[in-house]
This record gives C-alpha cells, sequence and structure tokens, in this order.
DNA sequence: CTTTAATAATTAAACTGTTTAACTATTTGA
DNA sequence: TCAAATAGTTAAACAGTTTAATTATTAAAG
C-alpha cells in the first residue's frame, strides 16, 4: 500500500516523466518530418496513409477534436498538395480524404527515417522488457477510460 | 531480435497508446482545475508552487520553449491574480515569479483533486508493476537524451 | 572610466491548433 | 412533403508557440 507521500512522490515522477518523453520524442521525430510539415499533420497523414480514405467526422472521433478543427489542418495540408478531396457520389454531403501521390510519398519518405530512429533506439531495449512496459501502459489506458466512465456517473 | 514487422507494429501501438493515455489523462485532469485554468497553466502553477520562486529563464528552461512563450503564459496568470511579479533589487533585470495567496489556494485545492483521482486509479496496479513501468519509461527518456546529443554530432 | 558585450525580460507579428456558434447542402423519416 | 438529422465548412476568438526587434540593466575589455 502506497503511502500519502509516495504517491504525490510518484505523481511528481510520473508527470516529469511523460512530458520529458513526450517532449523529446517530439523533437526527434521532428528532426525526422523536417519543415514541411508539423508533427500534428505529420501524424494526420499518418492515419489517412493507413485508412486509405476516410472522412472527416472520421478523424475528429479518432482525434477526439470537433469537426472543425479537422477541416483546418486538412485545409492546410491541402494546401501543401498533400491531400485530395472526393465528394461521395451516391451521399453528397460526404467528402472522402486520401493522400495524392506527393502526399504519400512524402509521408513514406519520413516514415522510414523515423523507422530508422526507432530501430536504433529500441536496441537498447529487450523484448521482454518493452512487452511488460507496452501492457501496464496499455492498462493504465484503459483504467482511464474507466475512470472517465465513473467519473460522468 | 524484432523483425521489421513487430517494429512497424511496436510503432504504431506505442503511438496510438502515449496518444490515448495523454488524452484521457489530460481529460480527467481538466476536470479536476475547472475551467478557471488550462492544463498548462495548472503545470505552470505547479512548478512554482514547487520552487516557490522562479525566473522566465529557469521556466523557460524546464518547459523548453522560448521566454516570450512564458511571458505570454504568466501575463495570462497575473491577469488572473496568480501569479506576483518582483524585481530583484540587485540584479534590476530579473524577475522573480511566485503564487500569489490567491494562486496557492487555487493550485492547492486542485492538487488535492488530483490527488484523490490518483489514489483511485493507483490502486489497480500493484506496486512492483508501477515501479517495473517507470524504470522502463525514465529509461527512455535516458535513451531519447543519449539520441538526441548522437543526433546533434 | 567608458564603450561594447551579454543577459533578462518584454513586445509585436505571425502561425498552428483548438472551440463555439452559425451556416450550407444534403439526406432521412414521420 | 416538410421537419429533423447529418456532413462539412466558415468565422471569430483564444492559448500556446516562434522569430525578430526593443528596453533595461549588468559585466567586461580596453
Amino acid at each position: 500500500m502506497l503511502s500519502h507521500r509516495n504517491i504525490n512522490e510518484l505523481v511528481d515522477r510520473y508527470i516529469s516523466t511523460s512530458f520529458s518523453v513526450a517532449k523529446r520524442a517530439e523533437n526527434l521525430v521532428k528532426c525526422q518530418i523536417g519543415d514541411d510539415l508539423t508533427n500534428d499533420q505529420h501524424y494526420m497523414l499518418r492515419y489517412i496513409y493507413k485508412a486509405q480514405e476516410c472522412t472527416s467526422t472520421e478523424l475528429a472521433d479518432v482525434f477526439e477534436v470537433k469537426r472543425s478543427a479537422i477541416t483546418a489542418i486538412i485545409n492546410r495540408l491541402w494546401e501543401k498538395g498533400l491531400i485530395e478531396r472526393t465528394r461521395d457520389e451516391k451521399d453528397r454531403r460526404v467528402v472522402y480524404l486520401s493522400l495524392t501521390k506527393n502526399g504519400a510519398e512524402l509521408f513514406a519518405r519520413t516514415e522510414e527515417r523515423i523507422y530508422k530512429l526507432v530501430e536504433s533506439l529500441i536496441k537498447k531495449f529487450d523484448q521482454k522488457e518493452i512487452e511488460q512496459f507496452m501492457e501496464t501502459y496499455e492498462k493504465l489506458d484503459r483504467v482511464l477510460l474507466e475512470s472517465k466512465y465513473k467519473q460522468e456517473e
């Protein structure tokens, strides 16, 4: 059982580590991406690349932001010529988003560099350690989700 | 040894979990904070509360942003009456930042609620699991730091 | 000493990402 | 057929960020 003091220490330790890891990972990824894209824009390309085709509503659900925030990001990517918008002929309210040839190439090129980076980092950990870490991390994710539902009651 | 495919899967898994955990933690913390502060503002109060007194330059170093970004945040907190600015009498370039009575009370009140939240969450994990997780997390932090230095060469 | 450097902080302009609220266009369904 | 729902956009406003210029002050070199 953790004491009051231990809990406070743990909170501080978790906050400072998660802040630091997020910041450093962000900076390293930013170095691979270059100046053409922000990290958020790159994550957006990543999702669309993997989905091949998706809608603003889907992106808003996935990234947990309002649709108008998606419109803003997609507009910026569209202005850079990385994204295509195609109206659904059957339901003309719907706009499908996909990467242009340029967009897909840029993403693939960047992803290759990120892959190499991760490959070099991952060597420092053994597989069991990684597995254990990810399991706890995913458990934390589930616990936070439950807590959210409990709080909404 | 991890295969190409395993590395790609791990990257996806890590990205989606860290995104989700960060988002959910942020939302839960936001619920405890209320509408008076943003999460970033709360983190700023936290640091100043613990430091008791600090400068803009110190905050810029800690949070890894430019000093002008700190000025902007501090101005907003100052307008809310949560922060005090005191000029150093010996070196009149320096401005010391500290919490006002109101600021310290607001922080303490909020922190109490966050503490209770964490206490309830932490029960789901045993101490050994937490310790193992934090050790790997901190190791990741160190590995990212080394990688940054290596890249700068 | 005095002039030049450096330092601490701020300001202004510009940008990204975000929300809320209003609006357009289209489809659903009572 | 017409009111309600849905998909998406637009506009205004705000937080947080950077870069570049500015002010005030101190340190240091000659």
